[in-house]
RNA sequence: GGAGAGGUGGCCGAGUGGUUUAAGGCGCAGCACUGGAAAUGCUGUAUAGGGGCAACUCUAUCGAGGGUUCGAAUCCCUCCCUCUCCGCCA
Protein backbone atom coordinates (compact mmCIF):
# COMPACT_ATOMS: atom_id res chain seq x y z
CA UNK A 1 0.00 0.00 0.00
CA UNK A 2 1.43 3.14 -0.84
CA UNK A 3 1.87 6.30 1.88
CA UNK A 4 -1.52 7.63 2.71
CA UNK A 5 0.63 11.58 2.87
CA UNK A 6 2.13 10.82 -0.27
CA UNK A 7 -1.51 10.55 -1.95
CA UNK A 8 -2.40 13.99 -0.10
CA UNK A 9 0.70 15.95 -0.75
CA UNK A 10 2.28 14.50 -4.41
CA UNK A 11 -0.57 13.01 -6.47
CA UNK A 12 1.10 13.61 -9.02
CA UNK A 13 4.37 11.74 -8.38
CA UNK A 14 2.26 8.57 -8.02
CA UNK A 15 0.91 8.94 -10.94
CA UNK A 16 3.88 9.55 -12.50
CA UNK A 17 5.43 6.52 -11.08
CA UNK A 18 2.80 4.45 -12.21
CA UNK A 19 2.48 5.70 -15.69
CA UNK A 20 5.62 3.89 -16.09
CA UNK A 21 3.62 0.87 -15.42
CA UNK A 22 1.86 1.85 -18.10
CA UNK A 23 -0.95 3.08 -16.20
CA UNK A 24 -3.05 5.76 -16.87
CA UNK A 25 -4.52 7.62 -13.58
CA UNK A 26 -6.10 11.10 -12.58
CA UNK A 27 -5.25 10.56 -8.76
CA UNK A 28 -7.24 14.40 -8.36
CA UNK A 29 -9.96 12.69 -6.86
CA UNK A 30 -7.99 10.68 -4.72
CA UNK A 31 -6.25 13.26 -2.98
CA UNK A 32 -9.43 15.15 -2.76
CA UNK A 33 -11.15 12.04 -0.51
CA UNK A 34 -7.61 11.72 1.09
CA UNK A 35 -7.61 15.30 2.36
CA UNK A 36 -11.39 14.93 3.53
CA UNK A 37 -10.79 12.57 5.67
CA UNK A 38 -7.82 13.99 7.19
CA UNK A 39 -9.83 17.16 7.70
CA UNK A 40 -12.71 15.23 8.90
CA UNK A 41 -9.92 13.43 11.61
CA UNK A 42 -8.78 16.83 12.84
CA UNK A 43 -12.42 18.02 13.37
CA UNK A 44 -13.69 14.92 15.22
CA UNK A 45 -10.48 15.40 17.19
CA UNK A 46 -11.30 18.69 18.52
CA UNK A 47 -14.41 17.67 19.36
CA UNK A 48 -13.73 14.88 20.94
CA UNK A 49 -11.22 17.00 23.06
CA UNK A 50 -14.44 19.33 24.33
CA UNK A 51 -16.88 16.08 24.97
CA UNK A 52 -14.06 14.72 26.96
CA UNK A 53 -13.36 18.07 28.93
CA UNK A 54 -16.99 18.20 29.72
CA UNK A 55 -17.13 14.77 31.34
CA UNK A 56 -14.42 15.89 33.72
CA UNK A 57 -16.01 18.46 34.70
CA UNK A 58 -19.25 16.21 35.77
CA UNK A 59 -17.11 13.86 37.43
CA UNK A 60 -15.59 16.30 39.25
CA UNK A 61 -18.50 18.15 40.24
CA UNK A 62 -20.23 15.47 41.61
CA UNK A 63 -17.13 14.39 43.81
CA UNK A 64 -17.15 17.77 45.12
CA UNK A 65 -20.83 17.39 46.59
CA UNK A 66 -22.79 18.65 43.79
CA UNK A 67 -25.91 16.89 42.93
CA UNK A 68 -26.16 15.01 40.07
CA UNK A 69 -29.34 15.97 39.18
CA UNK A 70 -29.18 19.63 39.63
CA UNK A 71 -29.39 22.36 37.10
CA UNK A 72 -25.71 22.73 36.33
CA UNK A 73 -25.06 19.12 35.72
CA UNK A 74 -28.03 18.81 33.75
CA UNK A 75 -26.64 21.44 31.17
CA UNK A 76 -23.14 19.96 31.06
CA UNK A 77 -25.02 16.40 30.07
CA UNK A 78 -26.77 18.25 27.21
CA UNK A 79 -23.68 20.14 25.99
CA UNK A 80 -22.29 16.93 26.14
CA UNK A 81 -25.05 15.07 24.62
CA UNK A 82 -24.73 17.75 21.69
CA UNK A 83 -20.98 17.32 21.23
CA UNK A 84 -21.78 13.50 20.90
CA UNK A 85 -24.45 13.72 18.52
CA UNK A 86 -21.72 15.98 16.05
CA UNK A 87 -19.13 13.47 16.81
CA UNK A 88 -20.87 10.81 15.38
CA UNK A 89 -21.73 12.66 12.59
CA UNK A 90 -18.50 13.79 11.52
CA UNK A 91 -17.32 9.92 11.84
CA UNK A 92 -20.11 8.41 10.10
CA UNK A 93 -19.03 10.67 7.10
CA UNK A 94 -14.89 10.45 8.09
CA UNK A 95 -15.39 6.41 7.90
CA UNK A 96 -16.90 6.65 4.40
CA UNK A 97 -13.98 8.70 3.04
CA UNK A 98 -11.23 6.06 4.93
CA UNK A 99 -12.92 3.73 3.20
CA UNK A 100 -13.31 4.52 -0.57
CA UNK A 101 -9.48 5.76 0.41
CA UNK A 102 -8.47 2.28 1.90
CA UNK A 103 -9.70 0.40 -1.32
CA UNK A 104 -8.52 2.57 -3.91
CA UNK A 105 -5.58 2.27 -2.25
CA UNK A 106 -5.35 -0.93 -1.89
CA UNK A 107 -5.73 -1.99 -5.44
CA UNK A 108 -2.95 0.28 -6.30
CA UNK A 109 0.07 -1.82 -7.32
CA UNK A 110 3.55 -0.45 -6.13
CA UNK A 111 5.99 2.35 -7.31
CA UNK A 112 9.33 0.94 -9.37
CA UNK A 113 12.20 1.82 -8.13
CA UNK A 114 13.87 4.25 -9.95
CA UNK A 115 16.63 1.61 -10.54
CA UNK A 116 13.88 -0.59 -12.54
CA UNK A 117 14.03 0.14 -16.01
CA UNK A 118 11.72 1.18 -18.21
CA UNK A 119 9.33 -0.91 -20.64
CA UNK A 120 5.99 -1.80 -21.52
CA UNK A 121 6.21 -5.25 -21.46
CA UNK A 122 8.15 -9.09 -21.35
CA UNK A 123 10.02 -7.98 -24.44
CA UNK A 124 11.43 -4.60 -22.53
CA UNK A 125 13.06 -6.61 -20.08
CA UNK A 126 16.88 -6.69 -20.17
CA UNK A 127 19.39 -9.73 -19.53
CA UNK A 128 21.78 -9.12 -16.95
CA UNK A 129 23.94 -11.65 -16.84
CA UNK A 130 23.99 -15.68 -18.08
CA UNK A 131 25.89 -18.86 -16.61
CA UNK A 132 26.42 -22.04 -17.95
CA UNK A 133 26.44 -23.89 -21.48
CA UNK A 134 23.38 -24.20 -22.46
CA UNK A 135 23.48 -27.44 -24.35
CA UNK A 136 21.63 -26.59 -27.79
CA UNK A 137 20.00 -29.21 -30.37
CA UNK A 138 16.87 -30.66 -31.87
CA UNK A 139 17.78 -34.16 -30.49
CA UNK A 140 16.58 -32.77 -26.92
CA UNK A 141 13.39 -34.42 -25.62
CA UNK A 142 11.05 -32.34 -23.63
CA UNK A 143 11.23 -33.16 -19.89
CA UNK A 144 7.30 -34.43 -20.00
CA UNK A 145 8.66 -37.03 -22.49
CA UNK A 146 11.59 -37.95 -20.36
CA UNK A 147 9.47 -38.57 -17.36
CA UNK A 148 6.73 -40.44 -19.21
CA UNK A 149 9.55 -43.25 -20.44
CA UNK A 150 11.00 -43.04 -16.67
CA UNK A 151 7.54 -43.26 -15.11
CA UNK A 152 8.06 -40.34 -12.93
CA UNK A 153 4.55 -38.60 -13.34
CA UNK A 154 1.04 -39.06 -14.24
CA UNK A 155 -1.02 -36.93 -15.35
CA UNK A 156 -4.46 -38.77 -16.91
CA UNK A 157 -5.35 -40.15 -13.74
CA UNK A 158 -4.33 -36.85 -11.92
CA UNK A 159 -7.03 -35.42 -13.48
CA UNK A 160 -9.42 -38.19 -11.94
CA UNK A 161 -8.02 -37.24 -8.62
CA UNK A 162 -8.68 -33.59 -9.44
CA UNK A 163 -8.44 -31.59 -12.60
CA UNK A 164 -6.13 -31.20 -15.43
CA UNK A 165 -3.09 -28.89 -14.67
CA UNK A 166 -2.36 -31.27 -11.31
CA UNK A 167 0.30 -34.42 -11.53
CA UNK A 168 0.58 -36.92 -9.02
CA UNK A 169 4.35 -37.97 -8.77
CA UNK A 170 6.06 -41.81 -8.58
CA UNK A 171 8.63 -43.74 -7.61
CA UNK A 172 11.91 -42.03 -8.65
CA UNK A 173 9.78 -38.93 -9.24
CA UNK A 174 7.96 -38.35 -6.09
CA UNK A 175 12.09 -39.07 -4.99
CA UNK A 176 13.42 -36.89 -6.79
CA UNK A 177 11.17 -34.21 -5.64
CA UNK A 178 11.65 -34.53 -1.83
CA UNK A 179 15.42 -34.54 -2.86
CA UNK A 180 15.00 -31.63 -4.13
CA UNK A 181 13.08 -29.65 -1.96
CA UNK A 182 15.49 -31.18 0.87
CA UNK A 183 18.48 -30.05 -0.50
CA UNK A 184 17.17 -26.72 -1.46
CA UNK A 185 16.22 -26.54 2.44
CA UNK A 186 19.77 -27.37 3.50
CA UNK A 187 21.22 -25.45 1.12
CA UNK A 188 19.53 -22.00 2.34
CA UNK A 189 19.70 -23.00 6.21
CA UNK A 190 23.57 -23.43 6.11
CA UNK A 191 23.56 -19.52 4.48
CA UNK A 192 21.62 -18.47 7.67
CA UNK A 193 18.33 -19.06 6.33
CA UNK A 194 15.87 -20.15 9.28
CA UNK A 195 13.69 -22.86 8.12
CA UNK A 196 10.00 -22.33 8.08
CA UNK A 197 7.00 -24.68 7.29
CA UNK A 198 4.09 -22.58 7.20
CA UNK A 199 0.25 -23.07 7.12
CA UNK A 200 -0.99 -23.18 3.30
CA UNK A 201 -4.15 -22.29 4.26
CA UNK A 202 -4.46 -18.64 4.55
CA UNK A 203 -7.06 -15.95 6.10
CA UNK A 204 -7.95 -12.88 3.84
CA UNK A 205 -6.20 -10.08 5.53
CA UNK A 206 -2.48 -12.28 5.13
CA UNK A 207 -3.55 -12.12 1.41
CA UNK A 208 -4.78 -8.47 1.55
CA UNK A 209 -1.11 -8.09 3.53
CA UNK A 210 1.08 -8.85 0.72
CA UNK A 211 -1.05 -7.87 -2.07
CA UNK A 212 -2.92 -10.66 -3.64
CA UNK A 213 -6.26 -9.46 -2.48
CA UNK A 214 -8.27 -7.29 -3.36
CA UNK A 215 -7.21 -7.50 -7.00
CA UNK A 216 -6.34 -11.36 -7.55
CA UNK A 217 -9.20 -12.81 -6.20
CA UNK A 218 -9.88 -15.44 -8.89
CA UNK A 219 -6.17 -16.31 -9.12
CA UNK A 220 -6.67 -18.19 -5.82
CA UNK A 221 -8.44 -21.36 -4.67
CA UNK A 222 -11.40 -20.63 -1.59
CA UNK A 223 -12.38 -22.14 0.79
CA UNK A 224 -16.15 -22.36 1.13
CA UNK A 225 -17.47 -22.49 4.26
CA UNK A 226 -14.31 -20.57 6.21
CA UNK A 227 -12.29 -17.83 5.76
CA UNK A 228 -9.54 -19.20 4.38
CA UNK A 229 -7.24 -19.81 0.88
CA UNK A 230 -4.95 -21.82 -0.87
CA UNK A 231 -1.78 -20.06 -0.03
CA UNK A 232 -0.59 -19.00 -4.05
CA UNK A 233 2.90 -18.53 -2.39
CA UNK A 234 4.54 -19.38 0.92
CA UNK A 235 5.40 -15.33 0.55
CA UNK A 236 2.08 -14.79 2.09
CA UNK A 237 2.15 -16.64 5.10
CA UNK A 238 5.90 -15.75 5.78
CA UNK A 239 4.60 -11.90 5.56
CA UNK A 240 2.01 -12.40 7.65
CA UNK A 241 4.23 -14.26 10.24
CA UNK A 242 5.09 -10.77 11.81
CA UNK A 243 2.40 -8.63 10.33
CA UNK A 244 1.64 -5.80 13.22
CA UNK A 245 5.18 -6.39 14.57
CA UNK A 246 8.12 -3.86 15.56
CA UNK A 247 11.38 -5.87 14.57
CA UNK A 248 14.19 -4.14 17.03
CA UNK A 249 17.13 -2.70 14.27
CA UNK A 250 19.46 -5.23 15.47
CA UNK A 251 17.41 -8.09 14.90
CA UNK A 252 17.10 -7.04 11.19
CA UNK A 253 17.35 -8.91 8.57
CA UNK A 254 15.51 -11.59 9.55
CA UNK A 255 15.93 -14.33 6.76
CA UNK A 256 13.38 -17.44 6.21
CA UNK A 257 13.38 -20.51 3.98
CA UNK A 258 9.92 -21.52 3.25
CA UNK A 259 8.61 -24.57 1.71
CA UNK A 260 4.99 -24.49 0.99
CA UNK A 261 3.11 -26.22 -2.17
CA UNK A 262 1.50 -23.18 -4.03
CA UNK A 263 -1.91 -23.26 -5.29
CA UNK A 264 -3.12 -20.85 -8.27
CA UNK A 265 -5.85 -20.83 -10.58
CA UNK A 266 -3.63 -19.96 -13.52
CA UNK A 267 -6.97 -18.25 -14.91
CA UNK A 268 -6.31 -17.03 -18.64
CA UNK A 269 -4.17 -19.68 -19.14
CA UNK A 270 -5.92 -22.23 -21.45
CA UNK A 271 -3.61 -23.97 -23.99
CA UNK A 272 -0.43 -22.59 -22.42
CA UNK A 273 2.02 -25.36 -21.12
CA UNK A 274 -0.58 -28.09 -21.10
CA UNK A 275 1.86 -30.71 -20.72
CA UNK A 276 4.69 -31.39 -17.91
CA UNK A 277 5.44 -29.85 -15.40
CA UNK A 278 5.83 -26.17 -15.86
CA UNK A 279 2.01 -24.75 -15.16
CA UNK A 280 0.07 -26.54 -12.34
CA UNK A 281 -2.88 -25.77 -10.39
CA UNK A 282 -0.57 -27.03 -7.24
CA UNK A 283 3.25 -27.43 -7.15
CA UNK A 284 6.05 -27.18 -4.66
CA UNK A 285 8.34 -24.35 -3.80
CA UNK A 286 11.08 -22.91 -1.77
CA UNK A 287 10.75 -19.68 -1.18
CA UNK A 288 13.37 -17.15 0.69
CA UNK A 289 12.12 -13.76 2.36
CA UNK A 290 13.65 -11.16 4.17
CA UNK A 291 12.50 -8.77 6.20
CA UNK A 292 15.87 -6.08 5.89
CA UNK A 293 16.16 -2.69 7.29
CA UNK A 294 14.80 0.18 4.43
CA UNK A 295 17.94 1.63 3.76
CA UNK A 296 19.70 -1.97 3.06
CA UNK A 297 17.37 -3.38 0.88
CA UNK A 298 19.13 -2.86 -1.97
CA UNK A 299 21.99 -5.01 -1.02
CA UNK A 300 19.43 -7.40 -0.09
CA UNK A 301 18.44 -7.94 -3.13
CA UNK A 302 21.57 -8.45 -4.69
CA UNK A 303 21.96 -10.77 -2.10
CA UNK A 304 19.05 -12.93 -2.12
CA UNK A 305 18.77 -13.40 -5.96
CA UNK A 306 22.74 -14.68 -5.60
CA UNK A 307 21.11 -17.10 -2.86
CA UNK A 308 18.83 -18.56 -5.45
CA UNK A 309 20.79 -18.34 -8.10
CA UNK A 310 23.73 -20.53 -5.97
CA UNK A 311 20.91 -23.95 -6.56
CA UNK A 312 20.98 -23.30 -10.35
CA UNK A 313 24.83 -23.59 -9.96
CA UNK A 314 24.64 -26.40 -7.66
CA UNK A 315 22.56 -28.31 -9.53
CA UNK A 316 24.76 -27.04 -12.51
CA UNK A 317 22.06 -25.81 -14.57
CA UNK A 318 22.88 -23.00 -16.96
CA UNK A 319 20.76 -19.97 -16.60
CA UNK A 320 20.32 -16.31 -17.08
CA UNK A 321 19.08 -13.24 -15.03
CA UNK A 322 17.29 -11.19 -16.28
CA UNK A 323 15.76 -7.35 -14.95
CA UNK A 324 11.58 -7.09 -15.06
CA UNK A 325 10.76 -3.81 -16.78
CA UNK A 326 8.24 -1.47 -15.36
CA UNK A 327 5.51 -2.98 -17.47
CA UNK A 328 6.09 -6.69 -16.33
CA UNK A 329 6.89 -5.59 -12.52
CA UNK A 330 4.00 -7.87 -10.19
CA UNK A 331 1.76 -5.97 -8.46
CA UNK A 332 3.90 -5.25 -5.01
CA UNK A 333 7.22 -5.15 -6.98
CA UNK A 334 9.33 -2.38 -6.99
CA UNK A 335 12.27 -4.07 -8.78
CA UNK A 336 12.38 -8.33 -9.60
CA UNK A 337 15.41 -9.90 -11.16
CA UNK A 338 13.98 -13.14 -13.01
CA UNK A 339 16.29 -16.28 -12.75
CA UNK A 340 16.02 -18.40 -16.16
CA UNK A 341 16.61 -21.95 -16.29
CA UNK A 342 17.61 -23.37 -19.50
CA UNK A 343 15.38 -26.29 -21.22
CA UNK A 344 17.41 -27.67 -23.82
CA UNK A 345 14.35 -29.91 -24.95
CA UNK A 346 11.81 -26.78 -25.29
CA UNK A 347 14.74 -24.98 -26.38
CA UNK A 348 13.96 -21.90 -24.31
CA UNK A 349 14.97 -20.28 -20.94
CA UNK A 350 12.56 -20.74 -18.19
CA UNK A 351 11.43 -18.27 -15.57
CA UNK A 352 12.19 -20.55 -12.33
CA UNK A 353 12.72 -17.83 -9.85
CA UNK A 354 11.48 -14.59 -9.35
CA UNK A 355 13.51 -12.45 -6.90
CA UNK A 356 11.14 -8.93 -5.47
CA UNK A 357 12.24 -6.20 -3.67
CA UNK A 358 8.95 -4.92 -2.20
CA UNK A 359 10.11 -2.04 -0.61
CA UNK A 360 7.67 -0.36 2.13
CA UNK A 361 4.65 -1.96 0.12
CA UNK A 362 3.72 -5.23 1.94
CA UNK A 363 5.24 -3.87 5.07
CA UNK A 364 2.73 -1.03 5.00
CA UNK A 365 0.01 -3.59 4.26
CA UNK A 366 0.60 -5.26 7.12
CA UNK A 367 2.07 -2.75 9.58
CA UNK A 368 5.68 -4.45 10.13
CA UNK A 369 7.77 -1.72 11.37
CA UNK A 370 11.16 -1.68 12.98
CA UNK A 371 12.48 0.36 15.79
CA UNK A 372 16.02 2.33 15.87
CA UNK A 373 16.98 5.03 18.55
CA UNK A 374 13.17 5.50 19.57
CA UNK A 375 11.72 6.01 15.86
CA UNK A 376 9.73 3.29 14.39
CA UNK A 377 9.74 3.04 10.86
CA UNK A 378 8.19 0.69 8.56
CA UNK A 379 10.75 -2.20 7.30
CA UNK A 380 11.46 -3.40 3.69
CA UNK A 381 10.43 -7.25 2.39
CA UNK A 382 12.08 -9.07 0.06
CA UNK A 383 11.39 -12.54 -1.54
CA UNK A 384 12.49 -14.79 -4.46
CA UNK A 385 11.97 -18.67 -5.49
CA UNK A 386 14.76 -20.67 -4.28
CA UNK A 387 13.44 -22.07 -6.52
CA UNK A 388 10.18 -23.47 -7.95
CA UNK A 389 10.87 -27.44 -7.65
CA UNK A 390 8.56 -29.03 -10.24
CA UNK A 391 10.46 -26.55 -12.71
CA UNK A 392 13.34 -27.54 -11.43
CA UNK A 393 12.49 -31.37 -11.91
CA UNK A 394 12.05 -30.57 -15.26
CA UNK A 395 15.70 -28.42 -16.22
CA UNK A 396 17.11 -31.48 -14.61
CA UNK A 397 15.63 -33.71 -16.39
CA UNK A 398 16.44 -31.62 -19.88
CA UNK A 399 19.54 -31.18 -19.12
CA UNK A 400 20.90 -34.02 -17.68
CA UNK A 401 19.13 -36.66 -20.03
CA UNK A 402 21.53 -39.06 -21.80
CA UNK A 403 21.36 -40.86 -25.64
CA UNK A 404 20.44 -43.57 -23.72
CA UNK A 405 17.00 -42.52 -22.01
CA UNK A 406 18.42 -42.61 -18.98
CA UNK A 407 19.09 -38.88 -17.08
CA UNK A 408 22.38 -38.44 -14.71
CA UNK A 409 21.89 -36.00 -11.65
CA UNK A 410 24.10 -33.11 -10.66
CA UNK A 411 26.77 -34.05 -8.09
CA UNK A 412 25.44 -32.08 -5.21
CA UNK A 413 21.94 -33.70 -5.42
CA UNK A 414 23.05 -37.53 -5.09
CA UNK A 415 23.29 -37.72 -1.86
CA UNK A 416 19.83 -36.49 -1.23
CA UNK A 417 18.63 -39.03 -4.37
CA UNK A 418 20.84 -41.68 -3.27
CA UNK A 419 21.85 -42.39 -6.55
CA UNK A 420 23.63 -40.94 -9.78
CA UNK A 421 21.20 -40.98 -12.62
CA UNK A 422 17.90 -42.22 -13.20
CA UNK A 423 17.54 -45.34 -15.26
CA UNK A 424 14.71 -47.04 -17.81
CA UNK A 425 12.81 -49.86 -16.60
CA UNK A 426 13.16 -48.46 -12.87
C1' G B 1 -18.68 -30.24 18.96
C1' G B 2 -20.18 -29.72 24.73
C1' A B 3 -19.04 -27.38 29.70
C1' G B 4 -16.17 -23.92 32.41
C1' A B 5 -12.26 -20.02 33.10
C1' G B 6 -9.76 -16.22 30.92
C1' G B 7 -7.55 -12.04 27.29
C1' U B 8 -4.95 -5.09 30.76
C1' G B 9 1.89 -1.87 28.51
C1' G B 10 8.24 -5.54 26.51
C1' C B 11 6.78 -9.15 30.78
C1' C B 12 4.02 -10.09 35.58
C1' G B 13 -0.10 -7.94 37.67
C1' A B 14 -3.98 -4.33 40.30
C1' G B 15 -8.15 -2.12 38.66
C1' U B 16 -16.57 -3.78 38.72
C1' G B 17 -18.94 3.79 36.06
C1' G B 18 -15.90 9.78 37.44
C1' U B 19 -8.48 13.15 40.06
C1' U B 20 -6.91 6.14 36.09
C1' U B 21 -3.44 11.21 33.54
C1' A B 22 -3.97 2.48 33.87
C1' A B 23 -1.45 1.42 40.62
C1' G B 24 2.62 -1.75 41.96
C1' G B 25 6.54 -4.89 40.45
C1' C B 26 10.09 -6.93 36.82
C1' G B 27 12.94 -5.80 32.62
C1' C B 28 15.41 -2.00 29.75
C1' A B 29 17.88 3.03 29.11
C1' G B 30 20.05 7.51 31.16
C1' C B 31 21.89 10.07 35.41
C1' A B 32 23.77 10.14 40.58
C1' C B 33 26.73 7.45 44.15
C1' U B 34 31.65 4.05 43.21
C1' G B 35 38.59 3.18 41.98
C1' G B 36 35.32 -0.14 39.10
C1' A B 37 31.07 -2.91 39.96
C1' A B 38 26.95 -4.78 42.91
C1' A B 39 23.32 -2.64 45.85
C1' U B 40 20.66 1.91 46.20
C1' G B 41 18.31 6.47 44.58
C1' C B 42 16.29 9.66 40.76
C1' U B 43 14.42 10.16 35.81
C1' G B 44 12.63 8.00 31.60
C1' U B 45 10.63 3.80 29.02
C1' A B 46 3.92 1.80 23.84
C1' U B 47 1.52 2.51 18.91
C1' A B 48 -0.96 5.50 15.26
C1' G B 49 -2.62 10.25 13.63
C1' G B 50 -2.72 15.76 14.43
C1' G B 51 -0.72 20.87 16.34
C1' G B 52 3.96 23.36 17.76
C1' C B 53 10.93 25.91 16.27
C1' A B 54 10.88 23.46 20.78
C1' A B 55 9.54 22.25 25.74
C1' C B 56 5.17 20.26 25.07
C1' U B 57 0.22 19.20 23.70
C1' C B 58 -4.53 17.01 21.54
C1' U B 59 -7.15 12.42 19.74
C1' A B 60 -7.60 7.16 19.55
C1' U B 61 -6.05 2.30 21.32
C1' C B 62 -6.88 -2.34 27.91
C1' G B 63 -8.34 -9.23 22.24
C1' A B 64 -11.67 -7.04 17.71
C1' G B 65 -16.14 -4.53 16.38
C1' G B 66 -20.74 -2.35 17.84
C1' G B 67 -23.98 -0.26 21.90
C1' U B 68 -25.55 2.30 26.73
C1' U B 69 -23.67 6.98 29.25
C1' C B 70 -22.11 13.81 30.04
C1' G B 71 -18.14 10.03 31.13
C1' A B 72 -16.41 2.83 29.90
C1' A B 73 -10.48 -1.23 31.05
C1' U B 74 -15.08 -1.53 34.15
C1' C B 75 -22.04 -2.32 32.04
C1' C B 76 -24.69 -4.71 27.42
C1' C B 77 -24.41 -7.31 22.40
C1' U B 78 -21.63 -9.89 18.45
C1' C B 79 -17.19 -12.09 17.00
C1' C B 80 -11.94 -13.86 17.60
C1' C B 81 -8.27 -16.15 20.45
C1' U B 82 -6.00 -18.81 24.81
C1' C B 83 -6.34 -22.34 28.89
C1' U B 84 -8.82 -26.65 31.64
C1' C B 85 -12.17 -30.84 31.38
C1' C B 86 -15.27 -34.08 28.14
C1' G B 87 -16.19 -36.10 23.15
C1' C B 88 -13.94 -37.05 18.30
C1' C B 89 -9.45 -37.59 15.58
C1' A B 90 -3.66 -38.26 12.62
Amino acid sequence: MLNQRLVRENPNLIARELSRRGMRLDLKGLQVIAQKQKDLEKRRNLLQAEGNLIGKKVGQSIKQGLDPTSKEINSLRQEGNLIKQKVNELDIEEKKAAEILRNKLLSLPNLPSPKCPNGQNETENKEIRQWGDPPIGKHFKNHWEIAESLNLFESERSARIAQSRFVTLLGNGARLERALINFMLDLHSKKGYKEILPPVLVNTKSLTSSGQLPKFAEESFRCADDDLWLTPTAEVPVTSMHRNEIIPSEQLPLKYVAYSPCFRREAGTYGKDTRGLIRLHQFNKVELYWFAHPEKSEEAHDQITTDAESVLRELELPYRVIELCTGDLGFSASRTFDLEVWLPGAGVYREISSCSNCDEFQARRSSIRTKEDKKTRVLHTLNGSGLAVGRTMAALLENGQQPDGSVVLPKALVPYFGAKQIELNQ
